[in-house]
DNA sequence: TTGGAGTGTCAACAAAGCTGACGTATTGTG
DNA sequence: CACAATACGTCAGCTTTGTTGACACTCCAA
């Protein structure tokens, strides 16, 4: 995309440090509010944010691989384990042996796993919409555009095909 | 709640759940992305997250006190205590007594807190910058139009004294 | 048949959060 | 003045979630 705003001056001041640590700061403090309402649904379990991010892409995702699951998260596979073992074993995520590859493990949500992940998303999704409807449709179109703008391009790619493969 | 969108086909188009989902995973993978480039120069010391918050807002509001830090992060005064204390004992932060009352202790970045704080949000500066140069202007305001409305009410009332000292 | 990929697991550790309890100044109040 | 409350620091112990490193097993493909 061509630069449309070399020529203009306001598109320079908007850049100032003072600008930018606003926003960094906006990140922060939403982000914050981002997790805090499926946090207090999971504090009430023995789940934590680990577990939620986990069911969330299984759900999105349902016969993902581990490895798969592993690249979207940017954790270890020690780590994922210990989150997908615990859930397997309450009866949250069913982990079927690959179909063409016998190695591979495609894990789905079981009818209490998709129940928690509708507990945890429907809050979270309030506030999403609360945020929306006092921001505006246009906002929204600009705060997508910027999330997306600020993403690693490993990690675009992946969202990118996931909101393909969503919708 | 009255509907305020129901002459609008596409305001309601556009809340539909994954529409949402789609925005909550666009915070994730932001987010990823947001705090790389400070978790890279921190884990080449003993540092890390935490102690980036810690300078930043004391680097935003130099003089605050250890209570006002603590409402603004969200953490515990045993949690904060702990990387107070390595960045006083590393140089990076001076604690005075309070002037006014000595029970309270001002903070303070040193010479030396302020370059390691230069170091860090110049590389979290630089990633919102083309961020927000590739999204433009408007997205950028929409952005943040968002982001005020994800929070709670308690930090957004935080963050926008914040900006209003700042500036 | 053999190398490598995908998976799972053990052990040990670290960062960073938490609760609870306690001590010490200092300040404000009755 | 006496005493309660506030601000801060700290000790001890626990949890979650991340990390390395090592190793074993299964299975696919050359």
């Amino acid at each position: 995309m061509p630069d449309s705003h070399s020529s203009s001056g306001e598109s320079l001041l908007f850049l100032t440090d003072e600008q930018l640590r606003q926003g960094i700061e906006a990140v922060f403090f939403a982000y914050q509010g981002f997790t805090a309402d499926p946090d207090r649904i999971l504090a009430t379990m023995a789940y934590g944010r680990a577990h939620h991010r986990a069911i969330h892409f299984i759900n999105r995702a349902p016969g993902t691989t581990v490895t798969n699951l592993l690249s979207i998260l940017g954790v270890t596979k020690q780590s994922l384990n210990r989150v997908l073992r615990t859930l397997i074993e309450d009866g949250l995520v069913e982990s079927r042996v690959g179909a063409s590859d016998r190695r591979e493990r495609n894990l789905y949500l079981t009818e209490a796993g998709i129940a928690l992940e509708n507990r945890l998303s429907d809050a979270q999704r309030t506030r999403m919409r609360a945020a929306y409807r006092d921001a505006g449709p246009e906002a929204v179109a600009g705060f997508r555009r910027v999330l997306e703008a600020m993403m690693d391009p490993e990690m675009r790619r992946r969202y990118t095909s996931l909101r393909e493969s969503g919708q």
